[in-house]
DNA sequence: TATTATTTGTGAAGTAGTTCACAACAATTT
DNA sequence: AAATTGTTGTGAACTACTTCACAAATAATA
């Protein structure tokens, strides 16, 4: 356990993911080292803040040189937690579920979906991408049994909540929810919510505000 | 165009989309006014930050009773840009695509897919939803010729940022992308990026780091 | 109608997040 | 080997965002 004293936002840890594809691109192209200045322009931030953000977890850079990428880059994946495999159950196979099972950046960067639920006698007991589809009615024990450690909720909003706390239940400390619904878990759990709808009227509301005075 | 002169931030923006769902919850259930308190309650907020986030746009409530639930939700739809439709078009009809396609939020929302986009000789021609796939090539002028205002970018990372500036070029100001790679847009441009992998990130770092003093 | 209870709207205070600025140090050049 | 250049790491300053706290206004009650 990394003991930091200082607080680490949100917005670091996302900037952190930005830094690990950006240190993948520039271990691709030869680089050896990498100075803030290039990094920061890379993801469009100050050099001050890529500093700043590493900062929080050690000292990694040489002055008058920069970063070795490829260290860095690892650093980052144990920061993040991505230097491992973690087990991953999917519930609800329906379009968003779907799409998810065949998204290659997830098995690459080793979120391994062990197992599929769903609540449709036609789907369970078929086979998507080699992974078969479970009765949700036997969630709780499956979780268990297969060390599930992290869910992905991708079922319609009216049974949302129910699948969660029976997730959390099942000892799930991380979740993951498509549900465009509001759900509770416990404090000692993270939920992350992708809502599309939410990001669509992000961008309603800039054309509609064009010319409005606002903030990044 | 609403002036405010003060700078409205995207986290602003977020929360109006969370109360407009609220909203139209407790309209459902028969509410005709609803206070700050309840409101944050329900989106775990403070009753503070409702009250300021509503106050740059106009004085929606009164004073010992709370806000009128309908008119503050229809008052929302209108600065969200939400309260008209909107012609949207899709390029890249992979999983994500056609999960996209399917997504019933987006229609009762506003956001008409009206065109679909591929380079895939076998899908160009074939029918999603009711919605012709065409052939990418034609991209600018169909999206001029279509009157298309949004575009969701859902093809591999590789040619995103080529088809983006082909989307640009053409003059829509706002689009959603789901390729998993940094993409530049002028900045009288407005571009969100969803990327499930960096989500997924998120919470292998809360798990890996659970006991380290974060914020919220 | 007067009094009491609520709840908004907002300036001020407090907190969090970002950028500045520079000492410290490493690498390169002369 | 000294001087110059480049770059980190970080306290301080600044900026942005959130919460506090209370006057003002309305509704409910006596």
């Amino acid at each position: 356990m990394r003991i930091t004293g200082k607080r680490i936002s949100e917005s670091t840890i996302h900037r952190l993911s930005l830094y690990f594809r950006s240190l993948g691109i520039l271990e691709k192209e030869g680089y050896v080292t990498v100075s803030s200045k290039d990094l920061a322009q890379r993801e469009k931030l100050t050099p001050a803040q890529v500093r700043k953000d590493l900062s929080f977890f050690g000292q990694f850079g040489t002055r008058g040189l920069g970063y070795p990428v490829v260290e860095l880059r690892q650093q980052i994946a144990e920061i993040l937690g991505i230097n491992r495999k973690w087990n991953v159950a999917l519930i609800g196979i329906g379009n968003v579920g779907s799409a998810l099972v065949s998204f290659k950046e997830f098995i690459r960067q080793g979120f391994i979906i062990k197992l599929i639920f769903d609540n449709d006698q036609r789907k369970i007991g078929s086979f998507n991408k080699g992974i078969e589809v479970h009765d949700v009615t036997n969630l709780r024990q499956m979780l268990n049994k297969h060390n599930i450690e992290l869910v992905i909720i991708a079922v319609p909003a009216s049974v949302a909540q129910r699948i969660v706390d029976e997730v959390v239940d099942a000892g799930v400390k991380a979740l993951l929810s498509f549900a465009p619904t509001n759900l509770r878990v416990p404090s000692n759990v993270t939920m992350r919510t992708v809502n599309m709808a939410i990001e669509m009227e992000h961008l309603s509301f800039h054309l509609t505000n064009e010319n409005l005075y606002y903030t990044a």
